[in-house]
RNA sequence: GGGCCCAUAGUUCAGUUUGGAUAGAAUGGCUGCCUGCGGAGCAGUUGGUCGAGGGUUCAAGUCCCUCUGGGCCCGCCA
C-alpha cells in the first residue's frame, strides 16, 4: 500500500543523500512525528552524526536535504510519494507525504477490491488454543479475557490467509471435575437443578463447586472421596467415566453457548479423557525415556521419580515415585501433537453445528467406520492462550519440545494478565475488600461475576438506549441489535488493553456505551452505512485528489495504513493495535462528519469524492471492527 | 529466599519493543454546539514533580543500577 511506498521513498532518499556525501552508511530511524506540523515522517539521522562530522544537527540535516533537492531537480519528471523535505531547526529531517497521489491510490484500491485480505500467512497452518476452561462451572469475566483474545487473533489469522484451526481443550478428568462429581454422587445434590431457571454450568459452578470446597475444610473424609474418585478418571473406571462424561458434556455445552454468544467460535474439542485412553501419555513418556529427555533419580528427596532438567527452572518432576503423571507431564502430549512430533492417531465426530453453520467436531474414542480422519494436526505454527500464571510452566513445556526436534519456536504461548474486580465491583457484589483497589475472582471461593449476568446487564442498558433512540423499533429487531451492542461493548473492552496488564473489570464503567468503546464504533460505522444510503450512489467514483482539506488528509493517511496496522498486530501478537487503529479511524471519521458537508456539499463532484471517502472508510472500519468482535450494524 | 510482571491526570488506560520536538485518549466536573448528513456525536475547559533516587546520553516516561509499593510464579497439588 502507499504509505509503504512512502516511507521506503524517504528511507531511499536518505540512503542517497549519505551516499551522495561521502557518509558511512549510519543507521537511522523514520518514525512518525510526535505533532502534525513536522510532517508525515521525521528522520533523526542528523542526530546520530554530530560526533563523526562534529557539526550542529540543523547544518547536517541541511546538507542532507540539500542533496535530496539537487536530486530531484535531475529527477522531476517521475511521481514521487515524497511532496516535500524540511530540515528542521531542531535537527529532524521531516517528511511530507504526497497525499493527493496516496489518497487516489488508497481510495481506488479499497473502493475496487471486495477482497482487502493481506495475505502474510500465504496458506500457513496455525493452530490456535483458547477458552478451555474446565467443565465443571459457567464462565466468568476472567475467562472471557481469554475468549476475546483468541477469537481475535484467530479471525485476524483467518483473514490474513492463514489456515487456522481453533481448538478448546477439555479437562473433564482432572480435580476440579471431580469436585461436583463429590457433589452429585455424596452429597446428593439432584442431576437436574431443583431451580428450572439456572444454567446447568452455573448450578455446578455456583452451588456444589462452592459447597463442596467448603466442607472439604470441615469433613476431611471427602478429600479422601475425591482422592479415589480422581484417581479413577485418570485410569479410566467405565462407570465414574460415563457418569464424568454425562455430567462434563453438559456443563460443557452451556458454556459454549456463552461462547457463542461471545461471537467465538471452534473447530476442535479435545477430551483430557480422551487422550488417557489413547495412551497418548504411555507414548510420550516412552519416547521421553529413550531420547533422555527425562531420567529417573535414584537417590536423594526425589528418589524413584522421572525428572526433567531444565536450563532455567532447573528440576522439575515428571512422573511420580508412583508412577503418576504430574499435571505439567499431562499438557505434554498435547504439545507434541501441535507441533507434530507426536503423530495424530484421534478419530472425529460432529459434536454441534455453531451459530456461525460451521461445524464443531470433537475427538472420539468410539471406534467409528467413517472416514473421519480430519488434518487438525500438526500445524506449523500453535499459539495457546493461556493467563500469565502458567507462564512458567509454559517455558518449560517449550523446553522439553526443543529436546525433541528443535522446534519449540513453532510453539507459542500468548500469555495474557488475569481479570480483576474493581474495588466498586466487589463491594457492589458484597465481597469484602480491605481497602485493595481490587480484588482476585476465585472460582473456588465464589468470588466472581458471572459471564452471562454480565452480559444480560449489559443487553437490558443497551435495550434501554436503543429505545430511547429508535422509538419505532421492537420486537425481534429490538432483541438483535440490543444483544449485538452488548456483545459489542464487552469484546471491545477485553480487548482494547495491553495483554501484559491486568484488567480491572468495574461494570459501571464496563455499562458506558460512550467514548473509547464498541458502541462508538458501531455507531460510527451506522453513520457511514447510512451517508452512502442516502447518498443513493453505489458506484464509487469519486475523484480522490480533489480532497484537500487536512481533515480528509488526516483520513487518507490513516486508511493508508490499514495494512502496517494488521501486520503489527500479527508480527507482535497484540490485538489492542487493531483496537487502537478502528478507534482511531472512527475518530477521524466522526471530526469529518462534523465538520465538513458530505451529502450537503453544493459542489457535486466534490461531494462525490467525499461519499467515495466515507465508502472506503466504511470498508476499512467494518473489516477492522469485526476482526474485535464487533458486530458492524447498519442502523442502531 | 529465587524468578517474572506492573507503577503515567480524581478514575480507567495509550505512549516504553526501536531514546528525540510542547507526555496523549477516554471517563468524571464545568461550558458550548441539532428548524443542518443520526447528539451512542463534536468542540472547549479542568486535571500530570510519568512511584523515588542515581547513572548513561547532545537528548530519558522510554535504556542501565538501587530502592519503595502492588501482583503473580517457584509442591511427588491441579
Amino acid at each position: 500500500m502507499s504509505f509503504e511506498k512512502f516511507i521506503s521513498e524517504a528511507n531511499e532518499a536518505v540512503k542517497f543523500s549519505l551516499k551522495k556525501l561521502e557518509i558511512k552508511n549510519e543507521t537511522f530511524n523514520l518514525t512518525e512525528p510526535t505533532r502534525e506540523e513536522f510532517g508525515d515522517l521525521s528522520c533523526n539521522v542528523a542526530f546520530l552524526l554530530t560526533k563523526q562530522l562534529q557539526k550542529s544537527p540543523h547544518v547536517i540535516a541541511s546538507m542532507l536535504v540539500e542533496q535530496y533537492h539537487q536530486f530531484r531537480k535531475t529527477d522531476s519528471n517521475s511521481q514521487s510519494y515524497i511532496s516535500s523535505v524540511v530540515a528542521h531547526e531542531s535537527g529532524y529531517i521531516n517528511f511530507e507525504a504526497n497525499l493527493a497521489l496516496i489518497g487516489e491510490e488508497v481510495i481506488s484500491h479499497i473502493l475496487k477490491n471486495d477482497n482487502l485480505r493481506v495475505d502474510i500467512g500465504k496458506g500457513k497452518k496455525v493452530i490456535i488454543e483458547h477458552t478451555s476452561v474446565n467443565p465443571n462451572k459457567a464462565l466468568h469475566v476472567g475467562h472471557l479475557r481469554n475468549v476475546a483474545i483468541g477469537d481475535t487473533i484467530y479471525r485476524i489469522l483467518r483473514d490474513t490467509n492463514h489456515d487456522v484451526k481453533v481448538l478448546n481443550y477439555v479437562d473433564d478428568s482432572g480435580l476440579q471435575v471431580a469436585d461436583i462429581l463429590v457433589g452429585f454422587l455424596f452429597l446428593k445434590f439432584p442431576v437436574t437443578p431443583p431451580n428450572n431457571n439456572i444454567k446447568f454450568d452455573t448450578y455446578c459452578g455456583n452451588e456444589i463447586y462452592v459447597k463442596v470446597n467448603d466442607l472439604y475444610e470441615k469433613d476431611p473424609t471427602l478429600v479422601e472421596k475425591r482422592k479415589l474418585l480422581l484417581k479413577k478418571l485418570e485410569q479410566g473406571d467405565p462407570e465414574i467415566i460415563s457418569f464424568a462424561s454425562e455430567i462434563t458434556s453438559k456443563v460443557l455445552k452451556d458454556q459454549l453457548r456463552t461462547c457463542w454468544r461471545m461471537k467465538a467460535r471452534y473447530d476442535l474439542l479435545n477430551f483430557e479423557s480422551h487422550i488417557i485412553i489413547s495412551k497418548l501419555w504411555e507414548k510420550t513418556f516412552e519416547r521421553m525415556r529413550n531420547e533422555n529427555i527425562i531420567i529417573k533419580e535414584t537417590e536423594g528427596e526425589n528418589a524413584g521419580c522421572w525428572v526433567f532438567g531444565s536450563d532455567v527452572e532447573g528440576i522439575k518432576i515428571i512422573v511420580r515415585s508412583d508412577g503418576t503423571a504430574t499435571y505439567i507431564a499431562k499438557d505434554i502430549p498435547y504439545a507434541l501433537l501441535k507441533v507434530g512430533t507426536l503423530e495424530d492417531q484421534f478419530r472425529y465426530q460432529v459434536f454441534l453445528k455453531q451459530w456461525d453453520n460451521t461445524t464443531l467436531w470433537s475427538s472420539t474414542t468410539d471406534d467409528l467406520n467413517e472416514a473421519n480422519q480430519l488434518n487438525f494436526f500438526p500445524a506449523e505454527d500453535s499459539i495457546t492462550v493461556i493467563d500469565n500464571r502458567q507462564t512458567r510452566l509454559q517455558k518449560i513445556i517449550k523446553e522439553i519440545l526443543n529436546k525433541f526436534e528443535s522446534n519449540s519456536n513453532r510453539y507459542m504461548h500468548l500469555a495474557y494478565g488475569p481479570v480483576l474486580l474493581s474495588n466498586r465491583t466487589a463491594k457492589d457484589l458484597g465481597m469484602e475488600s480491605e481497602n485493595q483497589k481490587s480484588v482476585q475472582m476465585s472460582g473456588r471461593k465464589g468470588v466472581f461475576v458471572d459471564a452471562d449476568f454480565v452480559l444480560d446487564t449489559l443487553y437490558r442498558k443497551a435495550r434501554e438506549e436503543t429505545i430511547k433512540r429508535n422509538p419505532d423499533i421492537t420486537g425481534k429487531d429490538l432483541e438483535r441489535t440490543s444483544e449485538e451492542i452488548a456483545i459489542s461493548a464487552m469484546r471491545y473492552s477485553l480487548i482494547k488493553n495491553d495483554l501484559d496488564k491486568e484488567l480491572k473489570f468495574d461494570m459501571i464503567d464496563s455499562l458506558s456505551l460512550d467514548g473509547n468503546s464498541g458502541p462508538y464504533l458501531q455507531y460510527a460505522y451506522a453513520r457511514c452505512c447510512r451517508l452512502i444510503e442516502k447518498s443513493n450512489i453505489n458506484s464509487f467514483s469519486g475523484d480522490a485528489s480533489l480532497l484537500s482539506d487536512p481533515i480528509e488528509y488526516r483520513l487518507i493517511k490513516h486508511l493508508s495504513k490499514y495494512a502496517l496496522s494488521i501486520e503489527d498486530t500479527i508480527k507482535n501478537m497484540e490485538p489492542k493495535l487493531i483496537a487502537l487503529y478502528a478507534y482511531e479511524l472512527a475518530t477521524m471519521f466522526n471530526l469529518f462528519y462534523e465538520k465538513l458537508p458530505i451529502l450537503k456539499e453544493s459542489d457535486v463532484e466534490l461531494s462525490q469524492a467525499r461519499i467515495s471517502l466515507v465508502e472506503a472508510i466504511r470498508k476499512i472500519l467494518k473489516i477492522f471492527i469485526s476482526f474485535v468482535g464487533i458486530i458492524p450494524l447498519e442502523r442502531m
